[in-house]
DNA sequence: GAAGAGTTCGTTTTT
DNA sequence: CGAACTCTTC
């Protein structure tokens, strides 16, 4: 067998002759010195003279004291745009150049691959090097990977296990909940996972479970999970709690090895300390233990994923348990106006359990915080599409009131307005000579003189949500007037059905024992094969104490398969069997020597490349055929998914690294694909700063959510207010909040009291609205439909049992703005229009379906139709279902 | 095994 | 209301 001789690749050996050398002499562009080096470098001028420290200058005095403050144990509260990132790349890099530690014996943990990414860059950027000598930067995930590779076999796992996702561990649950017997209706797996998943966030192994938790889940919660990991195991698998909780025991379980370490990560670094939960707290504690170099960054006011499992008491904490701890406040923002802060930090200041902290700026004027209400949902999306629409053209207020528009030259700007044209010639200040090149709207064609209008561009703008239900409004209004936007956090492109598929496939390769994957696989494309074949592969397989693979073997070599089935499986065997050959394996990972940490990854040689090997699997499946035969308007984009994915494989040296990534890192930036408007949730703000936020949707029960306070309580309350503080220091310029009347939840309508937020408001920093506030003087309101719709009940009449205690509510702007929505008429209690009249067809008649289209009704059978669609071929149906197609147009679809 | 009928249940989400 | 799921029927 060729793989026998195996190539060992040395990833990142440290070769310390070599780091003298480049020291000593100038580097060439070929052979650039290596973070080590460079660090060498600083230790040696730490001894002969003074190493280049001139990172340091550009830090203000508390930024300062957290980079110098380089041993023990340190806190840095950094609040929301205090520069806690440049202080944490600087302080890395002063690690490094004082000598104190070379660059993989810095461990530095991230929530996020993005943080961890951007932490990467800016070291780098600092250090004038590649990022390629820091290998412990990273997510807690990504870094508990690495570490469990190499020591799998403590907690009885082989060191090419599999990462399951939440999907795969749902449809895990499943089976044993059914095994169990138990009614899995009433019973969801999704619940367990998540119940699960609390347990392991609070580093609870089954056998650690206390009485009371015992009763989660019908009093079999605790079974269940010992049955979970014990399944885990057999397919050697770990799901994401197993990253960090494995790491964490075999630590406990192995204090030689817990030593070794300590002595490795010299020192430590935690973004988001706030965002940790149990088992990254015990796994901080244990591994800072010996020399406590350990430093936590983070912002309590910006702790939202409680929920989530994250502890605020960590932070909270952190003097406890870190005895003569350095804290050190940044509390100079660099982001926001000082308005925008002031109504922060009233809002936050309601909160009780803080460190506590004051916020300031230089920036003090600009934009007061604007707050509006609407009469309804949609109105609110038709105000801000309007607003947006202002700002960008140029018309608004804001737009030209504007200080230091982000745009950065007179051609950008008149190029985002024209959408093509160019300025030949700069005449003076915003004057410009302008070249239009076909017609514009803005001015008229031709050569001339024109002044640029100060406009926003739309990625300057965000809309940031509570709830992404909320987006729905924003899209269809936005989809009508042609207004670009993005969704974030919309659905990934690893989750997608044909990406999951393709990978199990890769899966099952790479790791025989991932059960799930064969699954997934062994119909896909059909074979044949249904429940009853699967049934007996699974019986073969359990009674010889062997994975679906092996099981599948037996049931084809004993006979226990018939016809179709029997064929698909033997030929999909023998597929694996070819495809497993041409894999390159990893085979060993993570060699250690004396007295450092060498990264080392052993592989077989490989026959063809991984990615040839990609190709010939989805070919030779007839998984590539199965969509290119499948007639549905879906089929032609997952097949161009299955061509992304391949093309994604070539930044991987083989399938099993690129699984791991996969598995890791669900990479959720939809590219920079022009200029639009961004719509995300307040959680996925978090870390991002826009010039212009609109935040939608203050009202009581949707922000603060009901759910969020009905299961947390006050604790739940104060999580939503830091989330309305994170939502508005997001802002940089501009921050406008608004709130409707009505809004439909479930399609039903409701009135709507404005959010207690709102009340929390300081008036000197708000300037409120009026609905038809900024630009001419028709008011929304009244625009295109009669709001004498609706019916009893004002809402706005409940806003002012409240307005003697708000501060917001005494303004003239409220006072305006009350008599507008409840001038316009009161809100109707929900009238369901049962509109199932009986309509007769005739046969030959032209009639409409809500998902097939147009069609000819052929016959007639009582209440069954017939009917010959356009589009969608011939089909059976009830008279119920389709409109007679003159009607179809009140039909919107 | 696919289409269509009926049912249920509705935060936030990274790894 | 509408997505996601299961159940029913051919």
């Amino acid at each position: 067998m060729a793989w026998l001789f195996y190539i060992l690749l040395l990833m990142s050996s440290y070769d310390e002759d070599e780091a003298f050398e480049a020291a000593a002499a100038p580097t060439s562009g070929q052979h650039r010195p290596s973070l080590s080096q460079l660090a060498m470098q600083g230790a040696r001028a730490a001894t002969f003279g003074a190493p280049d420290t001139s990172y340091l200058d550009s830090l203000n005095p508390a930024q300062r004291e957290a980079v110098e403050t380089l041993d023990g144990p340190v806190l840095m509260l950094a609040g929301a745009g205090t520069g806690k990132t440049k202080a944490l790349t600087a302080r890395i890099a002063h690690l490094l150049n004082t000598g104190r530690a070379q660059p993989r014996e810095i461990l530095a943990v991230t929530f996020t691959n993005k943080a961890a990414r951007e932490m990467k860059e800016r070291v780098a950027a600092l250090m004038g090097q590649d990022i390629e000598g820091m290998p412990w930067l990273g997510t807690f995930h990504s870094v508990c990977v690495k570490l469990l590779r190499r020591h799998a076999e403590l907690v009885d796992l082989k060191s090419n296990f599999t990462i399951l996702d939440t999907d795969d561990q749902i449809r895990l649950l499943k089976q044993l909940i059914n095994a169990e017997g138990i009614d899995e209706k009433r019973w969801p797996a999704r619940q367990l996972a998540g119940v699960i998943d609390s347990w392991k966030n609070r580093a609870l192994t089954p056998g650690r479970i206390s009485g009371g938790e015992g009763e989660e889940f019908n009093g079999r919660g605790v079974r269940l999970y010992a049955a979970y990991q014990a399944r885990l195991q057999t397919l050697n698998a770990v799901d994401f709690g197993d990253l960090l909780l494995h790491v964490v025991t075999i630590f406990q379980k192995h204090p030689d090895l817990l030593e070794q370490y300590q002595r490795w990560f010299r020192y430590i670094l935690v973004d988001e300390y706030q965002d940790t939960n149990v088992a990254q707290y015990l796994w901080l504690r244990l591994l800072a233990g010996g020399h406590k170099n350990i430093c936590c960054v983070g912002d309590d006011d910006q702790s939202i994923y409680g929920w989530r499992g994250a502890e605020v008491g960590n932070i909270l904490r952190f003097e406890k348990d870190f005895p003569g701890a350095k804290v050190v406040r940044l509390e100079r923002n660099y982001r926001s106006t000082e308005h925008i802060l002031k109504a922060a930090s009233a809002i936050i200041s309601c909160n009780k359990d803080r460190l506590g902290k004051d916020l300031w700026t230089d920036e003090t004027d600009g934009e007061k915080v604007r707050l509006i209400g609407h009469w309804d949902g949609e109105e609110e999306a038709r105000w801000v599409g309007e607003e947006i629409e202002a700002m960008h053209s140029g018309v608004s207020g804001f737009a030209k009131r504007r200080k230091n528009p982000r745009s950065k030259t007179p051609d950008q700007e008149f190029e985002r307005l024209t959408k093509g044209g160019r300025v030949s010639e700069h005449v003076a200040g915003d004057i410009h000579q302008i070249n239009l090149q076909r017609e514009q709207a803005l001015s008229p064609a031709g050569v001339g003189n024109y002044k640029i209008p100060q406009s926003v561009g739309l990625d300057e703008i965000a809309i940031l949500v509570r709830a992404s239900h909320q987006m729905r409004a924003f899209e269809d209004r936005f989809l009508s007037i042609g207004l670009p936007y993005r969704v974030i956090g919309g659905p990934r492109f690893y989750e997608r059905m044909e990406i999951r598929d393709a990978m199990a496939y890769f899966r099952v390769i790479c790791q025989p024992d991932d059960d799930l994957a064969f699954e997934r696989i062994i119909n896909t494309p059909k074979r044949g094969v249904g429940d009853k074949a699967l049934q007996e592969i699974q019986i073969a397989a359990r009674s010889n104490g062997v994975n679906l693979v092996e099981g599948a073997r037996i049931a084809v070599a004993d006979g226990l398969l018939k016809g179709k089935a029997k064929s698909g499986v033997a030929q999909l065997l023998a597929d694996l069997d070819r495809w497993t050959s041409l894999n390159v394996q990893q085979i060993r990972y993570g060699v250690e020597d004396e007295d450092a940490l060498v990264e080392d990854v052993a592989y077989e040689p490989a026959e063809i490349s991984h990615i040839e090997l990609a190709e010939k699997i989805l070919d030779e499946s007839g998984y590539t055929k199965m969509w290119q035969n499948d007639k549905s308007p879906e089929a032609p984009g997952r097949l161009e998914n299955l061509k992304e994915l391949v093309k994604a494989l070539e930044q991987f040296e083989n399938l099993a690294g690129f699984l791991e990534h996969v598995a890791l890192i669900m990479d959720n930036d939809s590219g920079n694909d022009g200029e639009k408007v961004t719509i995300m949730t307040l959680h996925g703000a978090k870390g991002l700063e826009f010039p212009v936020v609109f935040l939608p949707g203050w009202e009581e029960g949707l922000f603060p959510s009901q759910r969020s306070m009905d299961e947390s309580g006050t604790k739940g309350l104060e999580e939503e207010r830091r989330l309305a503080y994170v939502g508005i220091t997001r802002a940089e310029e501009l921050c406008t909040i608004s709130f409707a009347a009505n809004r439909r939840v479930y399609g039903q309508w409701q009135a709507q009291m404005a959010s207690r937020f709102i009340d929390e408001l300081p008036a000197d920093h708000v300037d409120v609205m009026t609905p038809n506030g900024l630009y001419g003087a028709q008011g929304n309101m009244g625009a295109g439909r009669s709001l004498d719709d609706y019916g009893q009940d004002s809402s706005p009449s409940r806003f002012q049992e409240r307005a003697a205690k708000a501060d917001v509510y005494n303004s003239p702007g409220w006072k305006r703005m009350q008599q507008r929505t409840s001038r316009a008429g009161t809100p109707r209690s929900p009238v369901t229009i049962e509109a199932k009249a009986t309509v007769a067809f005739t046969e030959g008649e032209r009639v409409f379906h809500k998902k097939f289209g147009y069609g000819e009704v052929m016959a007639i059978e009582g209440e069954n139709l017939t009917v010959e669609f356009d589009h969608s071929g011939t089909k059976k149906l009830k008279a119920g279902f389709v409109l007679p197609a003159d009607q179809a147009g009140d039909v919107p679809f």
